[in-house]
DNA sequence: TAGTGGTCTAGACCACCAC
DNA sequence: TGGTGGTCTAGACCACTAG
């Protein structure tokens, strides 16, 4: 197959290039991708080799398979997409799709370490947006995300946000955030956030930072995020 | 194969079987499989559909494999299975393992929640184990641990626990933890803890209930950790 | 050299879906 | 009915390990 002269398993080159494919739009969000008899013939390997590296794809939430159907693009619209990525539970609750309110949205350089953090290079001008998550009509998180130019062009002309930003990312800007990266910190609530939630200054909460990592590999987004624990919990399960 | 009557695909029906071995202490941690060849002759089935129930086993890290050499029980005394679990990490510092002081040893009755939590019936006996974690000799994490009664008999006659308790349980109890589950929340250090961990009363700190799932899906302990979050986060990545 | 797991292929058959 | 993914098998060949 033309996948080049490295020394890799015929499966995992089919990966990569897969990868490549997806991490390039070439395959849209929601479409359905060839057979496998199909991407076999085009790549020039067995059925039962894409099959290998399909189903890794899949384990990854990056394809979707159904029987008698196809395999298609997995969409960040889906709610149990949501819920892969968004942790914070109400205590004894439901799990209940936050809803969201814009504070502010400005347009800034990354400091040392923002840059750091983002992998940014040269160009370190960023858009930081700022957000109160509530859940059940109570507001719980304060949010500030930052997205850095480098990463999405032209996303300070975007009028409005959408609840889900993955969404919005995946599908103006081609980026499709298959993992993030969660440190957890305990600090005393700052005046001006306190006030956002309704909480009292100095009162101990859950500190947040998150960096959202795309197909390809790059950090896309960073983020700071604050929670009273009063109500909510950081819920994960390792295996 | 003489597996049941379930309507189950084989190789779903070999991981089951393999599993039930697995719990029931059939092949000891450490020990090697037979190979694909022999087990596939044993059930009655194919190579490639008992190779496809291993792997699976190896990326739930139940077992492991060595090209040339065979299939392995997974143990938990290595250090990579130690830091699955360990999530907190020194603020831009190595991973070290933390070194552990008993404080105290009790037994005595769950109460109503502890014994929902860890899935009790009748029988709330536990053993309550306090330790004091220290990563670089600084005190970080004060953790109280809950050990059924049902759940490792004769418990109460450990004489010496080792650093890493999932070791004496695969050891002695015939327990796997194969995955944990965490709620996090921030909290103010009670003074008894704070004491321990040489801290400030009421400083934010970082608290960790978790519950302990062995393989065979049970509940099998329950512990609560608090850790200052001024030299150490809790880190993890979500996929 | 023999035995193990790792890769790759080819083909049969089934279950599900859409037309 | 034809096309898709899902399961299962059989066999070839390679890479690594140990004696």
């Amino acid at each position: 197959m033309s996948l080049g002269t490295n020394f890799q398993p015929l499966y995992k080159q089919v990966y990569d290039a897969l990868i490549k494919r997806l991490s390039e739009g070439y395959w849209k969000p929601g479409a359905a991708l060839p057979s496998e008899f199909a991407l076999a013939d085009e790549l020039g390997v067995s059925q039962g080799t894409v099959r290998k590296a399909l189903n890794q794809l899949v384990t990854e939430n990056i394809l979707l398979r159904r029987q008698g159907k196809g395999t298609y693009v997995s969409e960040h619209t889906h709610e149990s997409s949501m819920f892969r990525f968004f942790r914070y539970r109400e205590v004894g609750g439901e799990d209940l799709i936050p809803s969201t309110k814009v504070i502010s949205v400005e347009q800034r350089e990354a400091n040392e370490r923002e840059a750091r953090k983002l992998g940014l290079g040269d160009l370190t001008t960023v858009m930081q947006v700022t957000r109160i998550r509530s859940i059940n009509d109570k507001p719980a998180i304060f949010e500030s995300v930052l997205q850095p130019w480098a990463v999405f062009p032209g996303i300070q002309n975007e009028r409005e946000l959408p609840n889900s930003l993955y969404t919005l990312y995946q599908e103006k800007y081609n980026i499709s955030v298959v993992e993030v990266r969660d440190d957890l910190k305990a600090v005393s609530l700052p005046a001006e956030i306190a006030e956002h939630l309704n909480l009292e200054v100095n009162a101990p909460a859950l500190m947040t930072e998150r960096a959202s990592i795309n197909i390809d590999g790059r950090v896309v987004e960073w983020s700071q995020a604050y929670c009273s624990t009063d109500n909510f919990v950081y819920s994960v399960s390792l295996k």
